[in-house]
DNA sequence: AAGAACGTACAGAAAAAACTGTACAAAGTT
DNA sequence: AACTTTGTACAGTTTTTTCTGTACGTTCTT
């Protein structure tokens, strides 16, 4: 016996439409985290939820298929937005929301944003060495080097950043970030 | 007269292939910027570009319609990866890469995170609002006042997050956050 | 003031993505 | 071992987004 259904209508769809505003303003901004409006929806309804829920229970109370639940679950575990939780007995696979904001947070920058500098740095260092060796290999060709130099500066100038943004996601990964900016308001 | 067209062809086949992998490279992983594929390989090629570029030289470059061209600029001036340049008597606008990545990623979160942080903060207050008001007028149910409280409760977790946020941001907008995380390796 | 060049609004076409229903493998039950 | 139940792969459909060509207002040239 769920506390929510047992209440009476008039009170149940006050609390509706309360969570309702804030499901729909969490799902319109997810897609900073990349994911799909009907995606973030689902986080938002999972949020909510007096209980972790089934792939079924999502996929009747968001009137969709019982696919792109399993698919949006899956895009919101590989976020680790949501966990799967394990109950005794259970014949179906259980999710809730991860409620530990700042870790969702933490762990995005760590999962995507790391991706993208570790690809990036790869090419720009794979063509800083090439150009560097065509520069070896060319000595004294003035306005070759005049260009080499040019680009060769401006990969320079991306790795350094990106080395920075690695330490940054560091200090998010480790917890770091939560001295340097306090939880806790000043 | 550009230097990079005098260059042989051997030469400029050597540097474009260079570039190229660098391109495509920063243009994949630009989705975190929530640009397209295109857009994102269009500020590549403005990066390694010699000299600021008009709307024509970029359609032609891209092999795109000078629309989207413009309508891409315009994504990348909003994320203000890209500068409007000046031009003595110039005819054409012409845009040039902004190269201070760091200015990039600070200025893309003080954008788009600040405006979700608001529009979510918003639906949270004003939720809470309405769910207090509830509370005031039900002196006693006790089994409506459980979920209320626990409503009640995570909303409240998620404003601590968006305050914690908020400050986050400041850091990033101020160019505080250089001094949490300075640019220069320890 | 007329003409040319430029950037963008807009509607339609093309491409990509989100979503669904069916089918099936894996795991559980009897 | 036969029978359910569950989650997901996959193909096809619908919806959304991206891209293009034309049209037009604005600005600059003459």
């Amino acid at each position: 016996m769920q506390p929510f259904d047992a209440l009476s209508e008039q009170h149940r769809d006050a609390i509706l439409k309360a969570r309702k505003r804030v499901i729909e303003a969490i799902g319109k901004n997810m897609d900073l985290y990349g994911v799909t409006l009907s995606v973030g929806h689902l986080y938002g309804m999972l949020f909510f939820s007096e209980k972790p829920m089934t792939l079924d229970e999502m996929g009747r109370e968001m009137e969709m298929s019982k696919t792109s639940m399993s698919t949006g679950v899956r895009m919101l575990l590989d976020l680790k937005m949501v966990n799967k939780v394990w109950e005794k007995g259970a014949r179906k696979d259980l999710y809730e929301a991860e409620s530990d904001w700042h870790q969702t947070f933490a762990d995005y920058f760590a999962i995507e944003w790391r991706k993208a500098v570790e690809a990036n740095v790869g090419a720009l260092n794979k063509s800083a060495a090439e150009l560097r060796r065509l520069k070896e290999q060319t000595d004294g060709e003035e306005s070759l080097h005049a260009v080499l130099d040019r680009d060769l500066e401006k990969i320079e100038g991306a790795l350094a950043y990106y080395r920075w943004l690695d330490r940054f996601i560091d200090t998010l990964e480790s917890g770091r970030i939560y001295e340097l900016v306090p939880k806790d308001e000043p």
